[in-house]
DNA sequence: AATAATAGGTTCTATAATTAAACCTAACAT
DNA sequence: ATGTTAGGTTTAATTATAGAACCTATTATT
């Protein structure tokens, strides 16, 4: 059966996974980032199938996370390019990777990282901070309604720890 | 067909998302930092099918992410709790969820979000810096090969851009 | 001009995962 | 003794994924 869908959740996780809640997604934000652009090179570099490909990037473009534009030198090809939205989510990406590279690498250490193109030394692991400045761990966190929560969302907050 | 397998990638970010890559798995590990520790709890909240849970739950444990033991005051109980390496992916969720409020809500706005729990403003957007302090944006970073990279990794970043 | 090659798909089949609902068992409550 | 709760498993229907072959419009080659 097709997954539930989260596409009227009222939290930006589930919204967001609706989206993105599948590893294909993810890889091909990936490659378009650092400038896949073309259909098969997409297909090269993942070995994605072909039709789950052209499945995700329709649902890709129908969010409005990337666009997709012939080429005006060769009419065969399609050009994806990431949107805002898409590009946006290097953070994303970024937060993923350095969590994976901690955690899911023995002594190997990790294969890959995203650097400063200048200097070539890894990013700094991200950090949350509070609007004041300081920085906080997880135990200073907690979820708080926004605008459009309704009462029942407010209610599963104050059953919150 | 079973997805192909990311686990031995090589790259920080498909191997987290051969374990994370699918929706489902994010929002128990949502759940679970916000306090949620009962297998029927977790049905509640997410309305997840009980045996797709209990798979999710499995391969959560089996990866250290969580831990189950048997609730001493209730033997009929598990306690689900996160490990260090499931807390850690707060981050994680909280780049998406960042993310899905900024680009999956109209004028309703978002109704969550992570806050500081003692002054209830929300966390700061996560910025990326270099080791030297200075902000990063996406054409600042690139991606480089790290101590356990093959010669045709290394082959495969001189491609990019 | 004819032929081949390329890019971006679509179609087909087999297999695996997701769902919903019913069922099961051990432990606890009345 | 009976019922209820917690944490699952089982079953069946539906859907997604993988892999391969095929299709069509363009561009390159002979």
């Amino acid at each position: 059966m097709r997954r539930k869908s989260f596409e009227d959740a009222a939290c930006g996780i589930a919204r967001s996974l609706d989206i993105l809640g599948e590893a294909w997604t993810f890889l091909i934000i990936r490659e378009a980032l650092f400038g896949v652009c073309a259909f098969d090179a997409f297909v090269e570099r993942l070995g994605i199938p072909r039709n789950t490909l052209a499945a995700k990037l329709e649902t890709l473009t129908a969010h409005g996370l990337m666009s997709k534009t012939p080429d005006p030198a060769d009419r065969r090809r399609a050009i994806y390019r990431l949107e805002a939205p898409g590009r946006e989510l290097w953070v994303v990406l970024l937060a993923l990777q350095q969590w994976g590279n901690k955690w899911l690498f023995e002594e190997e250490g990790a294969p890959s990282f995203m650097a400063d193109r200048k200097t070539r030394k890894p990013v700094r692991v991200l950090k949350a901070y509070a609007r004041s400045g300081r920085p906080l761990t997880l135990e200073d966190v907690t979820m708080i309604p926004g605008p459009s929560a309704t009462p029942a969302l407010k209610a599963l907050f104050k059953s919150l720890p």
